[in-house]
DNA sequence: CTCCAGGGATGAT
DNA sequence: ATCATCCATGGA
């Protein structure tokens, strides 16, 4: 068993991992096993280490397991600046307290986008099923230990998939979407790395041109995907409204978990409150 | 603008 | 146990 140590300030593995922004890591012991694009990898946290062991890629090139952890987890990040450079209101406030050490993971582009695809009106448990079904399916297998992982399904492969093998996999109405764009994608007619080039404006206008991608959609595929991270709500939320928005939405999902279980405890209060 | 499209999780009863 | 509601939406 060979571990790598790396040095991670400023970093929280659990709240990354789970704030809605990628769906494939499982808890394992103290720790989780995922892909980090075609490499198997574990990883866990002890304070300011994370502690990692990678198993065997099979397309990329070795680069040293550090620098594709710490790239992935976005440890180069200056987290304390963005942070700073939020608005002082209460609300974001309270979010910026309870998510502290969250970092935006610059995602693979392709993996983003589907992902996205498939998450519209889903829950983040829903979307981790479908996610789950996809690389189980469509993606290659790899092995973490004892794990077996699965890659992302690459755009040819669901390019080809029928649309009942799509279905199986809880897609719904999604199906036919994720199908069209990865055909787009898999032709090259759609060139995700190539669009990196795009302005901010273009850029958002390409993937709305996409079947299954809205602005809602395009905004976080620019924000996860391209690292656009300061590109929407600039006029309240500051340079890195990217980071302040993922901030506030986990913080919501959070905070409604919460009043659930109090409302389980205490059904007699909180009654009827929405925004 | 309205309406609708999976289905699992979650809460209410 | 069963029933209703919700969901980081997009397209018709």
């Amino acid at each position: 068993m060979k571990f790598t140590k790396i040095r991670a300030p400023a970093f929280d593995l659990e709240k990354t991992l789970e704030s809605g922004q990628v769906f494939h890591w499982q808890k394992v012991g103290d720790g989780f096993v995922g892909v980090i694009g075609d490499l198997p990898v574990y990883v866990e946290q002890r304070g300011n280490v994370l502690t990692v062991r990678d198993g065997e890629a099979v397309r990329s090139p070795r680069r040293p397991l550090p620098g594709i952890v710490a790239r992935y987890f976005a440890l180069d990040h200056p987290l304390a600046e963005i942070c700073d450079s939020f608005p002082k209101d209460p609300v974001m406030n309270a979010a910026r307290d309870f998510c502290h050490g969250l970092r935006i993971i610059p995602q693979p582009k392709w993996e983003c986008l589907a992902t996205f695809i498939c998450s519209s009106m889903k829950q983040v448990a829903h979307i981790r099923q479908i996610s789950m079904a996809l690389g189980k399916r469509f993606g290659e297998q790899r092995r973490i230990d004892d794990h077996l992982v699965y890659t992302f399904a690459s755009p040819p492969r669901l390019a080809q998939a029928s649309e009942k093998e799509l279905r199986d996999c809880k897609l719904g109405y999604r199906t036919k979407n994720l199908r069209k764009t990865a055909r787009l994608v898999s032709s090259g007619h759609a060139d995700l790395e190539a669009w990196s080039a795009l302005s901010d404006a273009e850029l958002r206008k390409q993937l709305c041109a996409l079947p299954g991608v809205g602005p809602k959609m395009a905004n976080c595929v620019l924000l996860f995907a391209y690292e656009r991270l300061g590109e929407f709500s600039e006029t309240y939320f500051g340079e890195h409204g990217g980071y302040a928005q993922q901030y506030l939405f986990h913080h919501a999902r959070m905070a409604d978990a919460a009043i659930g279980r109090l409302r389980s405890i205490a059904p007699t209060s909180e009654r009827n409150e929405r925004s």
